[in-house]
DNA sequence: TACCTCACG
DNA sequence: ACGTACGTGAGGTAG
């Protein structure tokens, strides 16, 4: 099988001008080499990985195409194409051109329809067609024989798309579908006009259900009214959108097949480009003899993976009994479970087993064996025995996502979950977590190889699934990374994260109930609000185009146009002035406009994050949402949550407020229950820094930031006032954030001097605090980390680095996050404990949410003393501190009134 | 993609 | 001299 690659070259121009934008690549003359240096890289790892027997590179030409003649406003709205790129183009074309290259400009013809044409004519069952681009436009194009070669985002893996992956992708069920979608939802980047207000996800569904743009007009009267409103007003110009979206497979191509054939670069003439050009990292694809005429074919690049001394690790292919028997007999079982999309419902597509020998240092090295399995009647009869064996333990990525794709299949996943992701979490929370990093460092076992050494020839050859082998080896190499992992892991992953996992694998899959027609009645009036806000604002600004969601043009009006702070000034990289909440509150009392801005924000806020997505995330199966929370990822130990994020939906204002009315009890007489630990960061300080004038506030259950007031302006309580209290509560939480007095003066709107005095008073009074700060620092200083009380590190690689500003954040994080993270530490052993009482007790009531220093909980109404009891002994009795823990614990109908 | 802005603890 | 409180996730704009 032949394979011609098709490279997009304005795509990947663009790409590298994007990816060097930062950190561009200036050689010793002081030239930008950026563009030049990425596209050729790319091009020669491609070249390497894929060994393409026919290559061609396309360009579009300069000056317009047949599509401006069709509609002048083509690409009209874009802006002018950066210089760099403008002058990168003739030197690429001829440095390709030297290499041996095919490169293909045809006038008025972008690249796209060059690409098109040359794939549609050339695929063939002898010849496969990649075309190189990450443009969604080329979907159209995909066949049988013609796919769709993504380059993945900075370091990541490319990705390939097929018939299906496309079809699957969108629900559609052929890729010519894929123009009537883009005619749909237009492109604003090219000007293609298109129906308005319609996107890539809601073109998708039409296209889906309906098959064609034409039988979408053929029965408007099927949908809502807003979108019947929409297509009709989009009516005149559809057919030009299409006619515009549509790429060309018919035009005449000056190059045969045959021209199209790549022998390999002129090995003599790129080593001397390369070296005019001082690419020296690129010579090492140039190894071997060079001589005059010499060129680099397919089988001549010297890899540098096959210069690494590999240890001993084999694994094979075995089926099935021959796995489920070696992991009966090690106990031991590495498990990856890939499913068709995202989220916790997701079909489960393949199912990959791993066990055998462990790796002894000093011993032959490790034999595994592995089995790919598709899900069927008769595997899950077989596999299900001991996924759900909790005499065996299962080693895996991220194995709370694979107990919700395993339980599609019918199977639990019991026993000791030993997790890759998790346990170097542990070891190190900021760092990579990715297997093939951790395969690499651990056990000097390579996956990136994978593709090339699990198969004979090529990756596509030989496998439809791109993933196939690369995946069995990723399987085997779970077990003996994971017992490598263990021999330095601190305990509290078998105390604390593993235990918890579980746990949260549990809240995931119970999710919460949003009230769906709460928010949706709510959202009518803030969607008029927001219409009625924007038109008053714009002409107030006297600009009918003003688009207030824009930074900067709101920016530019209030403060170029409108002139309402002559101090102003433009910040950043971009210089752009700051539009900020703090920003427009102080200079409101200018002009009225900014007040409305400062709402319509608000509004916008509301609306677009925390109610127009929401009903997408309702899930289908059981109408309830269900966040996940990212349990690997934050650098103190806090969990975080996503897709949806629910631990910020809004409190601190009036109509925020609302929306939390909409969480409401799974069951018809229900209750929510919340349960938050009070001041507990604080607390932990205390207890931490041993400061006996804190200590002692929070044991005689006093308000502690009025003390805490008393004490610095040295008054009796009963004398300090409101203002006072609220400057001692924000002085409380700057000492936790590592203060300056700069940044206290900022919030308390005081003179720079009377913040450092109120700090001055804040340290007289607690001097253990000043203690714990300088404290904590010196000790990072000295071991590189801090840790939290349960020995949960942080690695501050920073803390003496000679930039003062990087080296603050460094000193500040040693001192918070030892709070912060003791704290994320007793919430999560207070989860577990809670989990285990409420199983224990026999409850159905359950645990929904963790919110930082809050647990949420979805009650029985019969359930709800015992609930509130349990939950507050345990929580408050979790860990004996030096100071008490306190809970405060209420009820009501939904979240909002359960405060 | 990067940045800004803003929602939460 | 320089920037300015810790930790997150998400939507929008613009390069």
């Amino acid at each position: 099988m032949d394979k011609l690659f098709l490279i997009d070259g304005h795509a990947l121009v663009f790409k590298m001008y994007y990816a060097f934008l930062r950190r561009p690549m200036i050689n010793a003359k002081g030239a930008d080499m950026s563009i030049l240096f990425g596209f050729t890289k790319y091009l020669l790892e491609m070249i390497e990985r894929e060994k393409p027997t026919h290559l061609v590179v396309a360009f579009d030409p300069p000056g317009g195409t047949f599509r401006n003649q069709l509609y002048p406003e083509y690409k009209g709205t874009r802006p002018p194409t950066p210089q760099l790129i403008v002058e990168a183009l003739e030197p690429l074309t001829e440095l390709l051109q030297s290499l041996n290259i095919p490169v293909l400009t045809i006038p008025g013809f972008e690249a796209d329809d060059v690409l098109g044409s040359v794939a549609t004519q050339q695929a063939s069952e002898s010849m496969d067609v990649y075309m190189v681009t990450p443009d969604k436009d080329y979907g159209q194009l995909i066949g049988p024989h013609v796919f769709q070669y993504k380059p993945g985002k900075s370091g990541s893996e490319n990705e390939l798309v097929g018939e299906a992956e496309l079809c699957e992708k969108w629900g559609i069920s052929s890729p010519s579908q894929v123009i009537d979608m883009l005619a749909i939802c237009g492109d604003t980047a090219d000007n293609v006009p298109g129906v308005k207000g319609v996107g890539e996800v809601g073109a998708a569904k039409l296209i889906a259900q309906f098959g064609s743009l034409e039988n979408i007009y053929a029965h408007l009267d099927q949908l809502t009214p807003r979108q019947q409103e929409l297509f009709r007003e989009a009516q005149p110009h559809m057919a030009l959108s299409k006619e515009l979206v549509t790429i060309k497979t018919d035009m005449d191509i000056p190059l045969s097949r045959e021209q199209m054939r790549f022998t390999g670069v002129f090995q003599q003439k790129a080593a001397e480009l390369f070296e005019f050009y001082e690419f020296n990292s690129l010579k090492k694809y140039l190894v071997g003899k060079v001589e005059a005429g010499d060129t680099l074919g397919h089988s001549g690049l010297g890899m540098t993976s096959e210069s690494i001394p590999q240890p001993v690790f084999t694994y094979q292919e075995a089926p099935l009994a021959e796995v489920l028997a070696a992991a009966k007999s090690s106990g031991k079982v590495g498990i990856i479970t890939e499913a068709y999309g995202e989220g916790i419902f997701a079909p489960v597509k393949r199912l990959v087993l791993a066990a055998g020998d462990t790796l002894d240092p000093s011993g032959p090295g490790m034999t595994i064996k592995t089995a790919p399995v598709i899900p069927s009647e008769a595997s899950v009869s077989q596999i299900r025995p001991l996924l759900e064996d909790a005499g065996i333990a299962k080693y895996g990525v991220d194995l709370k996502r694979q107990s919700h794709l395993l339980s599609q299949a019918g199977m639990g996943l019991e026993g000791q979950w030993n997790d890759i992701e998790l346990m170097h979490y542990v070891l190190n929370p900021e760092r990579s977590h990715e297997l093939a990093a951790l395969s690499q460092a651990y056990l000097g076992v390579s996956l990136e190889e994978t593709a090339q050494t699990a198969t004979t020839g090529s990756l596509f050859d030989e496998v439809p699934d791109e993933e196939g082998p690369s995946r069995l080896k990723e399987a085997a190499v779970l077990v003996p990374l994971g017992d490598k992992l263990r021999e330095q892991l601190p305990s509290f992953y078998d105390a604390m994260e593993e235990p918890l996992s579980k746990v949260l694998a549990q809240m995931e899959r119970d999710g919460v109930k949003v009230d769906l027609s709460q928010i949706r009645s709510f959202a009518d009036g803030l969607r008029k609000e927001l219409v009625e806000r924007e038109v008053r604002i714009r002409e107030m600004a006297g600009e009918p185009l003003l688009n207030i969601s824009s930074p900067k043009q709101v920016g530019d009006l209030l403060f170029d146009k409108l002139k309402l702070d002559p101090k102003a000034k433009k910040s950043g990289a971009k210089g752009q002035y700051s539009t900020d909440e703090a920003t427009l509150v102080a200079i409101a009392d200018r002009h009225p406009i900014v007040e409305e801005i400062l709402e319509f924000r608000a509004v916008k806020k509301l609306l677009s994050t925390y109610i127009e997505p929401f009903p997408s995330y309702v899930s289908e199966v059981d109408g309830r949402v269900h966040t996940t929370f990212n349990q690997a990822l934050t650098a103190t130990g806090r969990l975080s949550s996503s897709n949806p994020n629910l631990q910020n939906i809004p409190i601190r204002t009036e109509r925020g407020k609302e929306i939390r009315k909409a969480f409401v009890p799974g069951t018809p007489d229900g209750v929510i229950v919340s349960a938050d630990y009070s001041q507990i960061e604080l607390r932990i300080m205390a207890h931490l820094c041993g400061d006996e004038h804190l200590t002692a506030s929070f044991r005689a259950g006093v308000d502690v930031h009025a003390a805490t007031a008393a004490k610095i302006f040295r008054i009796p309580v009963e004398e300090v006032t409101r203002e006072q209290r609220g400057m001692a509560k924000t002085a409380n939480f700057g000492i936790m954030y590592g203060i300056s007095a700069f940044g206290l003066a900022q919030r308390l709107h005081l003179p720079r001097m009377a913040a450092k005095e109120l700090i001055d008073g804040y340290f007289q009074a607690f001097p253990a605090i000043r203690g714990f700060i300088d404290g904590n620092i010196a000790f990072a200083r000295e071991h590189g980390y801090v840790e939290t009380l349960f020995g949960r590190r942080r690695y501050l690689p920073d803390i003496s680095a000679r930039n003062a500003t990087v080296r603050s954040l460094a000193e500040r994080n040693a001192v918070n996050a030892p709070i912060q993270g003791t704290s994320a530490d007793i919430i999560k052993l207070a989860m577990i404990g809670v989990a285990k009482r409420l199983k224990e007790e026999g409850l159905h009531s359950r645990m929904v949410l963790q919110i930082h220093d809050e647990l949420l909980f979805d009650a029985l109404p019969e359930e709800v003393e015992r609930l509130e009891a349990l939950v507050v002994d345990v929580m408050e009795h979790v860990i004996t501190l030096s100071v008490p823990l306190t809970v405060e614990c209420s009820a009501g109908k939904n979240w909002l009134e359960a405060h």
